[in-house]
DNA sequence: TTAGGGTTAG
């Protein structure tokens, strides 16, 4: 008794910012006495859970609080407790952390104190909602109720709650002074790190887990699974897969899919494609896996084959699958299987915006329909900054700059500021258009207006910007001055320059850079060689050609594709398997000499 | 009556 009326005494004296929830200003201005903690009938108790538990949505969950509200024998911890476990397991779209502070209110009002109940179900609410200030509000109280420490439950939801609003020192920081731990707290914490962009050290942490000697279960791998996704480290992989076998963790859907995920994400689709196939129960999330995984990969012609596979089963896709679809059909440029697509979104009136809207923008820009990529996205209700970069990386594609950059002033007038991809677009729609001045003034925007930090395809596309625009000298002072170290892009966007504009030293240069940087590749090689035949220098160019055939580098066949009544037809370099090869060349002859008569042969060459 | 899990775009 003594010890609760101490523990009320407390909450009265505390103080809040005056921008919280007034948690404390409704306990200030309680007049009615703060009742003593009872326990409740076992018979009231079960009556209570019964009802919650037969509540289908959160109106009758209401329904059943006004009724508290009514009854004064009704109100008591157990109920108001009870309440707020109801309302934290909806999902509710006013937001359940909300209703679960105004039900704490309320039950201080009532002069309820709180449990080790009590504080978990709000805190859970605070995660759900990510409401950072009012779960520090909470963090208080349960300093000063003297549940932080003495429950393992209010400290894991607590450290939840920092944890997914990214305030990873804070939880740290409870892990480190909990006095008691369980698997739920390591999960917590390694969690925070993978949700806060920090993988490698979730995995540090994981090690530690282990050195504790505690035994990761089920969930606990599925996020230590993610982390070496995100890490893109086989090896890791391949060692917490033999943790799972050694420590015989249970397979269940979510560690499969997770399984799938890391190795796709690794870049072993044989071993993700083994461990989908053994796979007792499947998903959609574990379709889309496969799916996205394989596309993510490049594998797109695989990633579609599995999507056939999942409409031969009759798995319905959701809207992750067909993201994953459309972003295979794009970059296959399928437009007639992209449109299929669009169809089937339109047919099961699936709403178009967001992800799937974006992926639609990105499809018919890729396969050569701008015009449907606007259509699209001047039909979005909805636009991020995802789909203003499609729209201007699709429009600096098709070399309409001006209606990139015009589009590119709109996300400053509707407030969406643009990343980094956004200004990679729009560079690149600047250096399509020869627009050198311009191009340069939004690259020194990058740093002094949005904040963004240029990075290394900044660079490549600012070197190929003023290599195209002749400004060769500008382009060799801009590498020199640039605060990272040049990369393949970088030298390859100069050599390109020097190719068009016949630079032979400034080409040998970067070609010699080049090659430094990617020794097995053959690009850097052929234009150097195109470029000596070009400047008459056929010795040289012969020279570079035997000095490949020594080195033995590999040499890159050209391929390209076309859609043709649903059907890709492929062609690569030196290959005649296409039934139809002999009239595609023969054509192709003819072609070049009528180009040629109009004095485009220099084009062609380099194309 | 309480806590921790997988896939999405430019």
């Amino acid at each position: 008794m003594s010890c609760y009326f101490n523990r009320t005494l407390v909450l009265h004296k505390m103080s809040f910012p005056s921008h919280s929830l007034s948690i404390s200003a409704t306990i200030a201005a309680n007049a009615v006495p703060l009742a003593t903690p009872e326990t409740d009938p076992v018979p009231l108790q079960f009556s209570v859970l019964r009802k919650i538990e037969s509540c289908r949505s959160i109106q009758e969950i209401k329904q059943f609080h006004a009724l508290v509200i009514k009854s004064r024998p009704l109100q008591t911890q157990f109920v108001y407790n009870a309440i707020m476990r109801g309302v934290t397991s909806f999902r509710t779209r006013c937001g359940s952390s909300l209703e679960a502070i105004l039900l704490y209110r309320e039950m201080l009002m009532k002069g309820l104190v709180p449990n080790d109940y009590t504080i978990p179900f709000l805190l859970k609410a605070c995660a759900q909602e990510y409401a950072l200030r009012e779960g520090e509000e909470v963090h208080v109280h349960a300093i000063k109720t003297g549940l932080l420490g003495s429950n393992v439950y209010v400290n894991n939801t607590l450290m939840r709650v920092y944890a997914v609003c990214g305030v990873i020192g804070a939880a740290q920081k409870l892990f480190d002074k909990s006095p008691q731990r369980d698997l739920v707290s390591w999960t917590t914490l390694i969690q925070g790190y993978v949700k806060t962009g920090s993988p490698r050290e979730a995995v540090e942490v994981f090690f530690r887990m282990c050195e504790a000697n505690f035994v990761a279960d089920e969930m606990t791998l599925v996020i230590v699974l993610s982390a070496c996704a995100m890490l893109g480290d086989l090896s890791l992989g391949k060692r917490i897969y033999r943790y799972m076998h050694e420590n015989e963790v249970k397979r269940d859907v979510f560690v499969g899919n997770a399984l799938v995920d890391m190795f796709l994400k690794c870049g072993d689709a044989d071993l993700a494609r083994w461990v989908f196939s053994e796979m007792p129960v499947k998903n959609v999330v574990s379709w889309n896996s496969m799916i996205l995984g394989l596309a993510q990969q490049g594998k797109f012609k695989e990633a579609l084959v599995v999507y056939e596979e999942m409409q031969t089963l009759g798995i319905r896709p959701d809207d992750v699958t067909l993201v994953g679809v459309l972003n295979s059909c794009a970059n296959l440029g399928l437009l007639e299987s992209g449109k299929w697509v669009h169809v089937y979104i339109d047919k099961h009136m699936i709403n178009a915006d967001g992800f799937i809207g974006n992926a639609l923008v990105d499809m018919y820009s890729k396969c050569g329909s701008i015009s449907q990529a606007l259509r699209v996205f001047q039909g979005m209700k909805r636009r991020d900054v995802y789909s203003y970069t499609a729209i201007i990386v699709g429009l600096a594609m098709h070399g309409e700059a001006a209606h990139a950059l015009e589009i590119f002033s709109d996300m400053s007038l509707v407030g969406i500021r643009p990343d980094e991809v956004t200004l990679l677009g729009v560079l690149s729609a600047c250096s399509h258009a020869g627009l050198a001045d311009e191009g340069q003034r939004h690259f020194e925007d990058m740093s002094r207006v949005y904040g963004l930090e240029p990075q290394t395809e900044h660079y490549a596309c600012m070197v190929d910007l003023l290599g195209r625009a002749g400004l060769l000298s500008d382009a060799e002072e801009f590498i020199k001055n640039m605060p990272t170290e040049p990369d393949a892009f970088v030298w390859g966007a100069l050599l390109g320059a020097c190719r068009v504009h016949g630079k032979v030293e400034l080409g040998e240069l970067a070609m010699k850079k080049l090659v430094e940087i990617e020794p097995e590749r053959d690009g850097a090689y052929i234009l150097m060689s195109n470029m000596y035949s070009s400047a008459d220098r056929w010795r040289d160019a012969l020279k570079l050609r035997k000095f490949m055939k020594e080195k033995h580098v590999k040499k890159t066949p050209g391929c390209s594709s076309i859609e043709l009544d649903g059907i890709v037809h492929e062609f690569r370099k030196g290959e005649k398997s296409h039934p139809k090869s002999k009239e595609v060349c023969r054509f192709l002859e003819e072609f070049t000499s009528h180009l040629k008569s109009f004095g485009q042969q220099d084009k062609i060459a380099f194309a």
